[in-house]
DNA sequence: TAAATAGTGTCTTTTAGACACTATCGC
DNA sequence: GCGATAGTGTCTAAAAGACACTATTTA
């Protein structure tokens, strides 16, 4: 950093500054498929339209604490798993003035994305769909409960593909996909969770070896209840030792 | 967002903001190792200790376009590739004032590398060692030609940590290791670059046939010329069909 | 006993590592 | 021919997919 460089900054009057933002993508598993909850917009610019939930940063305030703070306001969550996604800066993504906003994903369990919506009403839960062109994601499209697809804000389109192009690449060599399971599950449950964010079908065997040998899972000896079939057992996630 | 959050920012009097920033991991590998260009900082706070390139971005500038405008200000390189690393945002990051730094991982290849240190003799070409604490990375240190280890300024220790990691992780899956060689290369050359960055070293048959079935390859019928054995053949990147 | 899903055994296919072998260059 | 590295053939080991089979629960 340059001597100039460094004045440039440090004069707050001499040079005007950009506005920072997080803006959250708040996912869980809805019928076997990827949701996130949206807020619609009621002022101009995309008046009417879809957008995620998000805020500005306090000066004083890390981008972290923003991004938790916003899952508590806008969310009533108290915790969860929350990772940066990426930051986008293009210079007219907000008409109105310079905002750079931090992208961040969150994911929800069950319980805790049904608790979201009941705390905050204006959430729309809505279904992502992925046009599975090969890899490279195409562009995603939210939908609501009803069948409608919404349209989304700003560049917000672009952060939900970032979100599941994330996941889907974290899924296997992370634990990040026991984030949206409660604390205890079935294997059934996590294959689910597996194939719903990958929109494939996979091996259940193969599936149920790589789990077990990754040391994830600790058997709880507990098993499901109110199944009219045989019940599965219990797991709870555990950090391999 | 909210229309109180909305005002909040829109007045740029009523609140203040942070100022946002781009630092760039300027990466080449020379010597078999991973390398990096520092700068030595002249001003509190952090005199003496070595820096990333950075700079301010500008009220109307993009994010990108900022990285790029510090590749070509303080290395003097036209084109490599340069993709977004992670967002530093912790408060007291630096003592001054709040900054945000995007932090940006440029990939050079070894003649860009050496154009960079003639273009501003001010750079350091600093040697990357991770100590190879199983994966988790522990903290890299950054070593300066004559063998000395460098103090770094601010988070950048940090900053060069999730380089290396982000690399590591990518160089299997992506393509990102051919922005580190010439646009023709042996397969060798290929090889001392994955060994380089991973800190490993590689079965030869076994990573010839991964590369040559990932479709990136295409052979030229060249061959390497004033080596005193059997020469390679020279390779060029392209693209899978 | 029937229905439904949990959970497993095993065969095949694919992929990676090991290692030795052949090929080709300058000297 | 010698030395050195390029490049390959093949065996082995490990992992993933396919598929059928057994096990266990409720109704």
């Amino acid at each position: 950093m340059t001597e100039a460089a460094f004045l440039k900054g440090y004069d707050p009057t001499a040079y005007e500054r950009p506005s920072v933002a997080v803006d959250l993508v708040l996912m869980g598993i809805r019928d076997d498929c990827p949701a996130v909850l949206l807020l619609q917009r009621r002022e101009h610019p995309f008046a009417g339209h879809w957008a995620l939930p998000g805020s500005f940063v306090g000066i004083e305030e890390a981008l972290d604490s923003a991004a938790e703070r916003v899952l508590h306001e806008k969310a009533g969550i108290a915790e969860a798993h929350c990772e940066q996604l990426y930051t986008f800066g293009a210079v007219d993504r907000d008409p109105r003035m310079r905002i750079i906003s931090v992208a961040w994903l969150a994911l929800l369990t069950g319980d805790a994305f049904a608790a979201a919506l009941k705390a905050n009403p204006a959430l729309l839960p809505a279904s992502i769909k992925v046009p599975w062109a090969g890899e490279t994601g195409g562009e995603v499209r939210a939908m609501a409960p009803d069948g409608k697809v919404l349209p989304l804000a700003f560049d917000h389109a672009e952060i939900l593909s970032l979100a599941i192009l994330r996941l889907r690449g974290k899924l296997d060599y992370s634990d990040v996909g026991f984030s949206l399971l409660p604390e205890l599950f079935t294997l059934r449950q996590l294959q689910d969770v597996h194939e719903a964010i990958l929109g494939t079908s996979l091996n259940k065997p193969a599936f149920r070896r790589r789990m077990l040998d990754k040391g994830w899972l600790a058997a709880t000896g507990a098993r499901e209840e109110g199944t009219s079939y045989r019940p599965a057992e219990l797991f709870r996630f555990q950090r391999p030792l």
